[in-house]
DNA sequence: TAGATTGTTAATCGATTAACAATC
DNA sequence: TAGATTGTTAATCGATTAACAATC
């Protein structure tokens, strides 16, 4: 491994392994094949072995990856060793979900709290506490927070963004359904569920034509 | 356009255009240029212009594409003018959000009820009744649903997943961090926060790498 | 040894970008 | 007309897949 510089395609495939490989149960042998996880997730063969081949230091032929140091490899690929603070901006239904979460910890990621334009609902929420909105940029910067998670509405995605790159934020994880404008050296990681939506309705409507055309 | 088939890769463009075209103010012109477009969400003309000639039937030269008709054909395109009736698996935080949020009818998507193991919770969640999972395929029959939607902890997904098959489902929304096993005549689309995660964590390590050097 | 599996090198495929002609 | 813009055809790029040699 080290230092190839890796593509997008294939660091989005690793979550998939490595929640895979977590899955195993313990009883089972301690190696395992790229066939046996191509399989297990419905890959092809060959991709699996060549993204392993970005982050492990190699498996051994006719026995596969050791599952434990695959394991810890992907992790350590993707930074889950090393905890990441964020905050959370919009404290509604959807963000009070993400900061139950409790799997974010695999991810190495820890909400540190949360701001909401109206925070008098609730001090804290699954024992984060709800800071006003005006609190936000110093907050960033005092604790040196790296990455923000906006869960506000579309209309107010923008001002949010804007108030984390002031508070010296690098990355941001946005659940509104809004592009965001930013400088080049900001990441915009957008959970577009319009995108997945599209592609379901397409599905669907090609779907229900063909059975139209097939009753007919 | 018509019936040239469509990548992946557009169609999830797709949706982005159409928020745009959407939030431009109503006073503006009522034309828009595949140039204007791209400026605005930061991506290169020449494809949007491709991307476009898959769904509408043509710009003019000079002028550009009529927003009304541009916003009309990707609708269509994408069949959000025939609503979608869908179920929803898990009327917890997450579910919940999504049962409450409205935006889904631009869609064209209608979550008509929820299923949950422990359904006292609430009799009904946003103005929509949760059920017992028990009844979840016979519901899916009576209805002809054709999608469900899936917020469940991940160690349920799977069972959850092989009931809305049995009901007659032919799309999978998932939010679950699984794999789901189906049938290939399904299509699932997971809506993959580790994956997203992942790319925000590697831009991270990679951020503060270049800090710590550039710090030395 | 034979066979399963790895990793690499080459071939294919698809998507993006560039160049250009057509049009209003 | 000149210039902006469209749409198409060709070139480039990157990612996936196939073929094969290496290894335990």
């Amino acid at each position: 491994m080290e230092k190839k510089k890796i593509s997008q395609s294939v660091l989005k495939r690793l979550p998939g392994y490595l929640a895979y490989l977590k899955s195993v149960p313990d009883g089972s042998s301690a190696y395992i094949s790229a066939t046996a996880l191509a399989n297990a997730l419905g890959m092809g063969e060959v991709q699996v072995r060549k993204d392993l081949a970005m982050v492990s230091d190699g498996g051994r032929p006719k026995i596969g990856y050791l599952r434990e140091s695959l394991i810890d490899d992907i992790e350590q690929f993707l930074g889950y060793d090393n905890t990441t603070d964020a905050v959370l901006i919009g404290a509604g239904k959807l963000g009070q979900a993400l900061m139950g979460y409790k799997g974010f910890e695999d991810y190495g990621l820890n909400i540190l709290a949360a701001f909401d334009k109206n925070p008098q609902m609730d001090r804290t929420v699954e024992g984060k506490s709800v800071y006003h909105i005006d609190k936000l940029e110093a907050f960033c910067r005092k604790h040196k927070v790296l990455m923000g998670i906006i869960t506000v509405p579309g209309e107010h995605a923008q001002e949010v963004a804007d108030l984390l790159i002031a508070g010296g934020i690098k990355a941001i994880w946005n659940f509104a359904p809004t592009h965001l404008d930013v400088p080049r050296n900001i990441l915009v990681q957008s959970e577009n569920m319009a995108m997945s939506l599209a592609v379901l309705s397409v599905h669907l409507q090609a779907q229900i034509k063909e059975e139209k055309e097939s009753g007919k």
